[in-house]
DNA sequence: AAGTGGTCTAGACCACCTG
DNA sequence: AGGTGGTCTAGACCACTTA
């Protein structure tokens, strides 16, 4: 065990320094960095090695402290900032649990498309096609790989009452997702990225999406029910795991004439 | 004075309400609510009547915790949840002051477009129209008017080294903004919220956007320099001050060739 | 009854800013 | 030197959940 070096209360934070698990590499951590600061870098790295799984509990706090050598506050502090940030969920006498996009609750987190009039529906889903390839320059570069790399495709249709709404290009890892395969999206109920942290221990935590307006091809007119040329709201994102790692491209192209991408600033 | 009821530590949020300020109406802080809730209402109410404005500094947190009775700790917690929510901004060593956006950190807090290669650059204004007329129906709905009651609209184009990028329709209550002209909106140096901060003492807090794709229509194309019929991006955004009041709906028409609206999801 | 997270307090010391 | 917000601790009690 490292010797403890030093634990008063208002030690500078500077002086202060997190003893090293046994025998783990400190890394996850910066050093210099408020306690809490340094008690979510290794909550984090927790979570990234799949010590606890999408939707199950964390450690109490009281635990936590006594694990990390802190005070029950200080674990507090970094639990918050985590849940802030959409990675963990607190529950009142149940406890802490890891985010999960396979919850009623919070599903279609990163949905915006919202229905012109009514309340957000279950879309219906249709597969068109899915196959294996080797990554293009630009996809390589959005996933972090190399060119060449081999990467899946999944081209789909979401329908609103029959109507289809969206139509969505996704790239993928195939190494990262080895072993997926049509079937096995077609059988899974529930949003594409439950699959991904159910079946391939991947969580998307944030993304980044690029929106422009274009005006339909023919390929796309046809699947969407439009005309060619037509306006459509393309949306490009980049979906990301922990350590802000890229594991997910997709471009998306929306009908809009009786939906809306719904946006909140502030 | 009111009675002092019950300051003991650790005392049922529900049993202890805030004594009432001296001869003023208790309503902004609902009862039965944990202290730093009903704090941040007494702040928020504070802002709304203007005690502080907008880029001015706020009380210390010493002062405040006196003022209401409560211990640092739990004014602490009031600030940094408005800090969150956008409402102030903290400076250590400074003081805790309220948001603003005419400043140049967090100038264009509300501007999601971003050029498709370089950084964020400065846009060129250019007002084309400016009228005082009667509410719509639906411009009196989305700004909680009656339908006839006046209204300003602004037309203006935003360009990006020359070329038009943006063109807005902008619908205000003539009555909140009374005064305003062509003349000080083209004389004013800087986004428009700062001016209607500093001279109207409305503050912008937070907006929602419904994005649709769209096809130009003749007098859109001609001004945007694109062809009929083109795809654009539309952005109906209804913005609010304090309390959730509406106070602005525009309509935003952007060129999406050469930028791009950028959005995060977590 | 026991365990969980949520609130509130009090006090210490730190880092930063201004005079 | 004296003020500001930022971090850390310790302890008390509350509300919610489960058994």
């Amino acid at each position: 065990m490292a010797p403890q070096l030093c634990c008063n209360p208002g030690m500078p934070a500077a002086a202060r320094t997190l003893p090293a698990a046994d025998g783990a590499v400190e890394s996850a951590a910066p050093a210099f960095s408020p306690l809490y600061q340094q008690i979510k870098g290794l909550l984090t790295r927790s979570l990234t090695l799949g010590e606890w799984k999408a939707g199950e509990a964390l450690p109490s706090e009281p635990e936590l402290a006594q694990r990390f050598k802190v005070s029950q506050g200080t674990v507090r502090k970094a639990l918050d900032a985590l849940t802030a940030e959409g990675l963990l969920v607190r529950r009142q006498g149940k406890g802490t649990f890891v985010a999960t996009h396979a919850e009623a609750q919070v599903q279609y987190r990163f949905l915006r498309l919202m229905p012109e009039r009514g309340l957000r529906e279950a879309m219906q889903r249709r597969f068109i096609d899915f196959r294996r390839l080797r990554a293009s320059a630009e996809v390589a570069r959005a996933l972090e790989l190399k060119a060449g790399d081999p990467v899946l495709q999944v081209r789909r249709l979401l329908l609103s009452e029959g109507r289809p709404v969206v139509l969505d290009d996704i790239w993928l890892s195939a190494r990262l997702f080895k072993g997926l395969t049509a079937e096995r999206l077609q059988a899974y109920r529930g949003p594409m990225y439950g699959l991904f942290e159910s079946e391939f221990g991947v969580q998307m935590i944030r993304a980044e999406e690029r929106i422009r307006a274009v005006a339909a091809g023919a390929d796309e007119a046809a699947l969407l029910g439009i005309g060619e040329g037509g306006p459509l709201l393309q949306v490009e994102r980049r979906a990301f795991t922990y350590a802000d790692r890229p594991v997910e491209l997709r471009l998306g192209l929306y009908q809009t004439d009786a939906h809306y991408y719904r946006n909140e600033l502030s």
